[in-house]
DNA sequence: AAAATATATGTGAAATAACGCATATGTGAA
DNA sequence: TTCACATATGCGTTATTTCACATATATTTT
């Protein structure tokens, strides 16, 4: 009961309904990459990752510097579809998400996450 | 969005779990009913309802001096799908409350919610 | 009308969760 | 080995949620 309890917890917030609406399109993204598309900050992006992970609603592959996050798709189905309901949810913040991913994901470089600090790279521009 | 996340925060309780579990079984039951299956205190069963009310998990029906509860089962995708998660959790809590709950509905008399704490009917005991 | 039963709610205390800032850790690049 | 970037976290503050008690309202029975 306390494992379904913390799924359904994890999915209480807004902020973590936005990642994990995000995950449902990227497959995978770094934190980078969801910060930028959601526009909040670092530490609070990381902070609901980590209620998600410790809900076991998302698993992580270290890869560099960066962690991808993507959906944890391999479990009871209690959970799976919960992940489902999510998917239902239609809003106008979580269109704007998307988007601003969309471009993100387009600055990635053979497939890895893109440096947008650097000025290696081009800015990122949200308009 | 607002109401996508009251849906979810309304999941996001034990006792609110245990009643729609309770309801999912039962398809309509009074709010003593729901008090004697949880064995949990009127109060407490009444605020949790008013949530599941308010979040539209749950509707209503007033006959005489009882309330029925029932699911709200004709809704958007996203509740149905959240309902339909609150099915898949397996817990010994909940496999008591329902024991309970068929002994309680065995108390009715014509259909109907009966009075337990009358003495015109015989003691509820749970063992 | 009075008593009993069913249900809801105002309020303040206690518990829980989210926020923000600063900072720590780890990793690759210069 | 120094610097920049990516990510995580300790901690105090604030906000949100739940609890518990008492009590209010509505309905039925006597």
């Amino acid at each position: 009961m306390e494992d379904y309890l913390k799924a359904v917890k994890s999915l209480s917030e807004k902020t973590r309904i936005r990642i994990l609406a995000l995950l449902h399109q990227a497959s995978e993204a770094c934190v980078t990459e969801i910060v930028d598309s959601l526009q909040e900050s670092q530490y609070k992006v990381s902070r609901h990752l980590k209620v998600l992970q410790d809900a076991g609603m998302v698993e992580t592959r270290k890869k560099g510097r960066w962690i991808y996050y993507q959906l944890n798709e391999n479990q009871a189905d209690f959970k799976k579809t919960l992940l489902k309901a999510v998917q239902e949810i239609s809003s106008d913040i979580l269109k704007d998400d998307l988007n601003r991913l969309q471009k993100r994901l387009a600055k990635r470089v053979n497939g890895e996450c893109a440096s947008l600090k650097s000025n290696k790279y081009r800015e990122v521009t949200y308009d």
